[in-house]
Parts: C-alpha cells; sequence; structure tokens
DNA sequence: AAAGCGATTGCACACAAGTGCATTTCTTCG
DNA sequence: CGAAGAAATGCACTTGTGTGCAATCGCTTT
C-alpha cells in the first residue's frame, strides 16, 4: 500500500495513541526514575518499538543541556589532528555527549563562525582545537551558559578552560638528547603556522642552546607539512655550515626533512644527522622513519577534557599542563659519535 | 541561600522585550524572506546585539529538517578516513549542514546504536562510512524520513542510497599493471575486515589472474594497517616462493609491506618486487614509498553525497559508480625487466 | 477626507519533549 | 469494610522557534 502522509518521524503523542496511555506516560516510560507502573512500561514500549519511536534529543536539549559538544578544528587530515578528533570524539561519547565537529580555517574571522555555530545548536561546551577565537565571543559563549575549552591554545584566555602540554620541557628536552648525542651544529625547523605551542617549542629550545653557548639557525618552511619539511631540508643543506643535530616542532616535517636529507643529500640517520620530532604520530614509528620525538598523551587530555565537561565549576580559568613523554627510537645516537 | 540566576541561554522573548517588539518580529528578522520593516530589523538586530543572541537551531529542528548529517564512521586515524571525514565535513558545512560525528566500532551491534543516536537527533541524513547496519533499522531510518547513505558499503540494502569506487576496475588494472611489468609471481595482501570493497579487489584480481593462467598466493594478516603489512611481508618472504609482483588492498598495508621488504629482506623496489596499493593516502606519495596505487576521488565522492541530499527524491535505492583513478609511482616498473 | 491597498505586526498555535501538581487508582492495614 | 497511605496517571505549563491568519499601520489616490 502507497501512503499518503509524507514519512516523518514518529512523535511520543503517537505511541501513546497506539499504546491508548497519555503521553506524560511515555515521556515517563523513557525518563529515568520516574513512575510508571509495569502494565503501562510494557504497553508503552511495544508500541514504541512497533512505530520505531526514538526520542527526540533535540526537543529534550530545549529544556536541559543539550548534551552536545562541538569540537572546532582545523588540518583535519594531519595525522595528530585525526588522532585527537578520535580520541576526544570516543571518550565524549562514552560520557553521554554526542559530538558535531565544525571544519574550519584557523583564521579568526573561520574560528568566530565557527563559535556561533556552536551557540546556534545550544552546545553544552565547545572545545578548540585550532585557531584562536576572539575573546569577546568567549566571552559570549560564557555568558550563554556554554564552557569553552582550548587545547593546546593561546592560553590566558579569560573564562576559559585551557589545556596543553609542556613545550618548554620538551624543548629542553629536545636539546638536552641531541647534546647527548654530540650534536654541535644544531638547526631548528618550524612552520609559517606561528601558532603559541610551535613558538614556545622553538623559543625555549633556542634559548636553551644559548645557555650552552651555541647558535641555533633556524629554519622556517610553509604550513605544518612533510611537504614543509622537506623544502626545510633543501634550503638547510644547500646551505654552506649543515647542522648535524636538527629539532622539528611537528613530526610531519620531520618526517618530510629526513627523506629529503637522506634521499637527496646522502646523509645516514642518526650518524650524519640526528632529528628530533614532536607529536609522535603513527608515522613517527614506522621502519623507515624511527623517529624520536615527544608523545602527545591525547587519552590523558580527552580524560581531562571530558573531566571539565562533568564538573563545570571547575572550568573557569584554569589551566591543565600535560607533560608530553620522550619516546626514544633510532633517530638520534645514544652517545656521542 | 540566595541563588544567582544560571548563565543561560538569550531566547527571541528576551530581544523582543529589550527591542519594544514582538517576538515575531525578531524571529522575521532572522528568516529570510519574511516581512520587516527596516527600522523594527535594526531594532532588533542593536538588541540582539547587545544580548548576544543566537538562533537556537534545536527549535527550529522541531518544526521542519534539523540540517543535522550524522557521519557513523569507524577507524577515524586511519589517513583514508580522516580525509573522508574531513572532505565530507566540508563540503556538507558548505551546503548549510553541521555534522554529527558517530565514531563507533564496525561490529552490527554498534553500528546499529550509531544508527538510533541518528534517529535521537532527527538527522535529515545519516552518511555510514564503515561497518554494515542491519536492513532493519535502515528501514526504520528511512520509514522516518531520514535519508541513509552508504559508501563503500555493501551494497544493495532496500531503500538506501549507496555510492562507491570501482573495485573490480583497480582489480584488473592491478593486475595489468603488474603483468606489464613482467611479473609472474603474484601475491595478494589483504587484512581480516573483509569488507565488501577488499573482498571485491581481491576476487576481481585473482580472476583476472586465472584467467592468464597463474595462481595468486592470497596473504590475510590482522586488521587494516601498516602492522599487518609488516606481518603479511615476514610471512609471504618467510616461504621458499616470494612473490615478485603484489597488489595489497589498502595503502597501509602496501606501506607496512614494503618497509619489510626492504628493510628485513633486502629486496629494493620495484627492481626485485612491485608494489600496487589502494586509496592514495598522503603517505603514499612520500619520498619513502612513492607507492603505485588508485586513489578514491573523495571530493566528487562528497560532491554526490552533497547532491543526494540536496534531491532527496534521487537518494531511494540508488547506487552510484566512481572510477578510482590510477597514480603512478615508482612502485612498479613501466616495462618488464 | 475617505477609501483602497499593500506592507507590518501581533496573536496563537504547532513542534516534541519533561515535570509539578492535583487527581485517581491501588495496596495495605486496622 | 473502610480509611490511610503510596503509587500511578493525566492536565497543563515550560522550553524557543516559525508561520497562518487577522488586525493594524501608513501611504496613495480619488
Amino acid at each position: 500500500m502507497s501512503e499518503l502522509k509524507p514519512p516523518s518521524f514518529v512523535s511520543a503523542q503517537m505511541v501513546a495513541d497506539r499504546a491508548g496511555v497519555s503521553r506524560s506516560a511515555v515521556s515517563r516510560t523513557f525518563t529515568d526514575g520516574a513512575s510508571v507502573s509495569e502494565a503501562t512500561r510494557r504497553k508503552v514500549l511495544e508500541a514504541a518499538d512497533a512505530l520505531g519511536y526514538h526520542v527526540n534529543h533535540l526537543a529534550r536539549g530545549l529544556r536541559e543541556r543539550s548534551n552536545i559538544v562541538c569540537l572546532v578544528v582545523a588540518d583535519m587530515t594531519t595525522p595528530i589532528r585525526a588522532r585527537m578528533v578520535d580520541v576526544l570524539t570516543r571518550k565524549l561519547q562514552a560520557s553521554g555527549k554526542i559530538t558535531m565537529v565544525i571544519n574550519t580555517e584557523t583564521d579568526t574571522e573561520s574560528v568566530s563562525a565557527a563559535l556561533r555555530q556552536t551557540l546556534n545548536y545550544r552546545a553544552d561546551a565547545t572545545v578548540v582545537l585550532s585557531g584562536t577565537p576572539p575573546a569577546s565571543l568567549i566571552e559570549t559563549c560564557i555568558s550563554n551558559g556554554q564552557q569553552v575549552i582550548l587545547i593546546n591554545r593561546d592560553e590566558r584566555l579569560q573564562g576559559s578552560s585551557s589545556l596543553g602540554v609542556d613545550n618548554a620541557m620538551a624543548g629542553r628536552e629536545a636539546l638536552f638528547l641531541l647534546r647527548r648525542a654530540g650534536c654541535e651544529r644544531l638547526g631548528l625547523i618550524t612552520s609559517n603556522a606561528r601558532t603559541a605551542s610551535l613558538v614556545e617549542r622553538e623559543a625555549v629550545f633556542v634559548e636553551a642552546a644559548a645557555a650552552e653557548g651555541l647558535q641555533v639557525v633556524v629554519t622556517e618552511a610553509g604550513p605544518t607539512s612533510y611537504e614543509s619539511g622537506q623544502e626545510a631540508a633543501r634550503r638547510v643543506f644547500g646551505r654552506s655550515e649543515a647542522p648535524d643535530g636538527v629539532f622539528c616542532v611537528t613530526d610531519l616535517l620531520a618526517l618530510g626533512f629526513m627523506d629529503v636529507a637522506r634521499r637527496d643529500f646522502g646523509l645516514a640517520i642518526p650518524d650524519d644527522l640526528c632529528v628530533v620530532g614532536f607529536d609522535d604520530i603513527e608515522q613517527a614509528g614506522w621502519a623507515s622513519y624511527q623517529l624520536t620525538t615527544f608523545r602527545q598523551p591525547l587519552n590523558p587530555m580527552a580524560d581531562e577534557v571530558v573531566d571539565l565537561l562533568l564538573q563545570p565549576q571547575r572550568a573557569v580559568s584554569e589551566r591543565r599542563m600535560i607533560e608530553p613523554i620522550p619516546v626514544w627510537r633510532r633517530s638520534v645516537r645514544p652517545g656521542k659519535r
């Protein structure tokens, strides 16, 4: 039989009609702790099943929390970002939230538009993985009762809680590793993204080197990518004085850098050149690279996010710092040559 | 105990009060084509701005389409999946939709739970990238007026529209490439995922080889991953009769396979061994691999999805096939040795 | 000035839920 | 058998929108 009515979602009213009870009874059947007799509950569940009823979370979200969390993210295809999104969606789901992903550019205008979307959908919280939203907009979010959590972003934005890895530690430790390997001519490879995190890793590394009386040649190629790493290597080894120890502020940069150093300039790693990365993306562990790097502990970070969500009062202006975990592989010599 | 009013979202009513107009006027101000005088519109916009008002899309979604699209996906960290999610979220956003990501396992029970979530949030459509939902649940979605679009899934699920790359073409072409390179002892590497797509690539490759009187040694390692590719290589080259031409049904498998073949068994690619992959993930183009493979045309696929969303009537039980694009790199010889 | 007419505006309802409160039903005990 | 108490139920209101319908406003025309 062909239906006249266009298909549409089945509501609690329809279930109530079919079960011969009031709509309230249906509502209570699907609400924990509400008072419903076993008999009605059975009738309701049966009718709901027959009609294919599903509670409308949108309508529910009108009165109480929506249970929606927005993830504002750029460069999703980057391995580290993909993992972040993966881990976060998993943990958020496990704690009863649903994730909306807003794929954006990193410029302020795009991020602002993303934040506004976040408000449009009454998200309980927004987690920002990329870009830096304007303070005024964050304030709007917060005055609307929405939490804002920044990950690896510029710290100290009034009212938002923020969360990041200890870049300074990585910068110092990277220098230590390269020096222990006996590297004398140090290089640093970074991208033009100029993120707070990247800048800090660079600054601390350069500073720590200066403290030992060493100068660092800093090379900034294009965006944070494999190709930029390649480009940086071409530039670095095209010069007269080539480095023998390099800290790449990102694994992707490191991998591109290594490939060109080895293939185009015939350098052996770690014999002629030591390389340290940051992130510990999957590819860093591949046999072709075996990159020594610092792991962003994504699971603990995601746990922290969930924790902040569950205790909103904790969240105000708090800044949590997480230690990256050194991962020793073969791109740095264990001792001097 | 004097409770401060908890911060909450500002509603159209508040804006109306402040602007001294009716709530309808506010609603009309934010509705295209509605009739509002320039004067009230200005007053409303001013009040809205002052209060930080944002239209509640949840409430809007009660009456009309929610503009929510759910993406059901597993293995998000896999480069190909990450790119799919990236491209899809981008294109969906561009056409005014918002994406909810449901990160799931591939087993039927998890996928079913994901589909139910989809219904709970009144998504206009669900796009399934992983796993195979039970037909009954798809039917429920459709009878609720929700579109279901399956990508690279088992075809022919009543009522859903489905979309996939031409695996048969890839299987045939892979054989052609290897034969042209003069490979005599053929191997095929697959995972234990047993997806329809993977199975088809395998079947067609084996069949095409049989048509030329050649037998293919099929190796199935663990899940679809780099590590499984490594494992497969260890097994394959541990045997007496090693292949000189291999089709890996996935780039990730291919990369792991290549690394072990070269590093642990000293094989030169493409001189001693030719390798063909599938997907064209970013890493396939890296200098260390230069893998010849087939690109999944993600942009056209995403365009197709958006197209199906905008023309729901088209969507019923349609199956669209997209040709993968051969990408010739250096893992296969251009001619016989 | 009155009528005509189109552009605005507000009322009230619909959408789909949860819940306080009053009412009804059931259970249990005296 | 009746009353007290507990459990179950339904009514009506709430959440924030969009919109049909009727009323009103302002302007033009005769």
